[in-house]
DNA sequence: CTCACTGATGTTTGCGTAAACATCGAGCAC
DNA sequence: GTGCTCGATGTTTACGCAAACATCAGTGAG
């Protein structure tokens, strides 16, 4: 085996007292430590340089080192203290400067409040890649998400950011900008070189699957709205509860069967809603009229509801979110049908808006914060390795009764 | 002056053909090199300790090392490679490697492949937090933002992620929950950790004067939505040409005046509407009529609707957002007062479900995206030091007419 | 009185990267 | 051929922090 002794010399400012001349190596024989270290102390007559290089250049960088002209002691050009400059001031090592930092046990209060003084003197602030190259984590959250437009979404990510800070978590947003297959792709790569310790992934798991393989090891996903429990740890709200709770409830009040106004074909929710009306209606041995779709917008519902209105055998809509309820309320009132007397609208979501639409509507409410809290917590019970790796939680659902649904028109035929 | 020589000696393994036995320093008068390096090399019998501690333990941290059992190859448990496993398995110095992870040139083509598929095997990706160490920089923004309730808001946050993602960087989303002084030091005092370059605040300014003292050094702060630009770069829409437009259009319509809706107190961006609202009234020479306070919310909009339409002579309201103005339709669509026939409204956003309003609002459309790329470049001409330090920088607004603004029921008195 | 122990504090080291500097050969002008 | 430049690559070091280890003065048991 073929290894060398590497001696290494070194100038060195001595701002302390002098130490012992010289200090062997703590034993040959020792195991678990490879190095030695031979100091040699030696004292030295400086070559004084000049100390003229144009005294303005010399000061420009920052405040003038008060040890002089020392030619290792290094004039950096930061700004900001580290610990190394508190503890100087603070006249102790930077090593107690970190056990005040990280409120460790074992400092003296006296020592202890002079450090803070020194912290606070010189506008101390711990570098947090430094510490995170150090302990290994960043204690932030990714969350990547498609956009930031559907209610439910933001509201999710907020909670998820709230939850996060409490837990002492940052988070990190990952917006894509159109749910390709490669934007995804490119998130996520973006994500790897990102300093997350976990992901929350607020999207239809159905662009993930292709993307996933990529992610750096040992962080950990969560995914919300999706159906995926099998591949990932998933939350999301109780879809098919408050779908069936909704169709139940038009059901109830007599209508003969229930039409829907599904999202998008693309969205695991909008699937897993449409599903659970289907079954719902099916349960209860109605036949469920033909599926008409939008896009979770104002818009389409308005064009959805256009349609539905030249029926004269529509009585009761379930729309999959409140916006395309809204535009399906405004087709129903140009087309002169009375909401609820002619038609009962129901809607999934319960925006803030929807208590003032005209009339405010009943609709089924989802807890976003809730499921915000839940995946923070979840992402972390994974990080620290005491959760289940896969499995769906479900939030529940709630029916909150306004003012547009009604009996229908006719007593039931 | 003293100093001492310190010699620091180690083991080290050698992977690369041996060295030349010592090499002395380059010169000792050399200016500008303070430190001199004296290498000795020694060849040593390696004490062989047992190569048996149990193979299955040994083998259990990572990938076997291939260099075997020298005692200075640390196994370490680590499961991402660094760049010195890059370079180990391809035969290079990490330096290389870290030429080709940044794209630099004077790398062989060759010599690039090479590195390139050893990162590919080992499933390299660079440490953020060792490059952010190294290099100073996080290559992040941070945004503080009161709650993310409002549309405004969450456009804002999106476009920034989105230009700021176009940029290389990243966004870290800071929640305040209750927009108090002391909630928003704890946000700033949270950021002072936390791993950003930059900073970009969302929200009423006043909050901000006293917490602001905390700010890392070296922070560049843009905030939106207010009217500091005097100690601040500000990003903000043209409300006071947008609220102009908006009361103009009213009164070119033939209304004798305008009411107003107006936000709560504590908002600038509500205070500059009124204001706003007030100056333009005063310059057609028309009486402003008492204000109307909501909070943003329907609810709010719908409460103040019921007390304006118990008045007869209110025939044109302009509210300071959209969401107070549905509820202001409701209010007047309960009370019988028809929109735009008995009373027009105007809102102020013009966010996505405004077009499906019953009828569809006219309102002032705000470019939030266009804000939000504009802060990310305001924030990065800072940081790069080629922008002003304070200023306002507004953003266009543009009168949407849709079919909630009509003349007046009577010809104008 | 000695020695093991304890608690406060200091010293060394390494985390992974990239800047600065060093080296080394090839090509080129003289 | 000599010296020089240039391009490719290697070596050393520092970034700021905190774990591991070292030191050192008291304290109390024997």
């Amino acid at each position: 085996m073929s290894c060398y002794v590497y001696v290494n010399i070194r100038w060195r400012h001595v701002y302390t007292a002098p130490r012992t001349a010289v200090k062997g190596p703590s034993g040959p024989g020792t195991a678990g430590n490879d190095r030695k270290a031979a100091d040699v102390e030696v004292d030295t007559v400086e070559e004084a340089p000049a100390e003229l290089p144009g005294p303005a250049a010399e000061t420009a960088g920052t405040a003038r080192e008060t040890t002089g002209r020392a030619p290792a002691a290094p004039r950096r050009a930061r700004a900001s203290a580290s610990m190394a400059d508190v503890a100087r001031l603070a006249g102790v090592s930077s090593q107690t400067v970190s056990r005040v930092s990280n409120g460790y046990a074992g400092v003296t209060e006296e020592t202890r409040r002079q450090v803070l003084a020194a912290m606070k003197e010189l506008g101390y602030r711990p570098n947090s890649a430094a510490r995170a190259l150090k302990r290994g984590e960043f204690r932030t959250i990714g969350v990547i998400t498609f956009s930031l437009s559907t209610t439910g979404n933001v509201r999710t990510l907020e909670a998820i950011a709230t939850s996060a800070a409490a837990e002492g978590y940052a988070v990190t947003l990952l917006p894509v900008a159109v749910p390709t297959q490669d934007e995804v792709r490119g998130a996520f790569s973006r994500l790897e070189e990102l300093a997350v310790d976990a992901v929350i992934v607020i999207m239809e798991v159905h662009l993930l699957d292709a993307a996933t393989i990529q992610l750096p090891p040992h962080v950990q996903v969560v995914v919300v709205d999706s159906d995926a429990g099998d591949h990932y740890t998933v939350v999301d709200t109780d879809q098919h509860g408050g779908t069936r709770a909704a169709v139940r409830h038009l059901l109830d009040l007599g209508h003969r069967t229930v039409w829907h106004l599904g999202g998008p074909e693309d969205s695991f929710a909008a699937q897993r809603r449409t599903d659970a009306w289907r079954a719902a209606l099916v349960e209860a041995g109605r036949v469920p009229p033909p599926l008409i779709r939008g896009d979770w917008s104002a818009d389409s519902g308005y064009r959805a509801g256009l349609e539905l209105a030249a029926r004269d055998d529509c009585t009761a809509v379930f729309a999959a979110n409140d916006q395309m309820a809204l535009g399906l309320l405004r087709a129903l009132h140009e087309r002169g049908r009375r909401v609820p007397d002619d038609v009962s609208v129901i809607g999934f979501d319960d925006i803030p808006e929807a208590s003032s639409f005209l009339p405010p509507l009943t609709t089924v409410h989802q807890d976003f914060a809730e499921v915000g809290r839940l995946c923070v917590q979840a992402v972390l019970r994974k990080m620290r390795q005491v959760g289940p790796e896969r499995g769906t939680t479900l939030v529940p659902t709630r029916l909150v009764r306004r003012d547009s649904t009604a009996p229908p028109p006719r007593p039931a035929r």
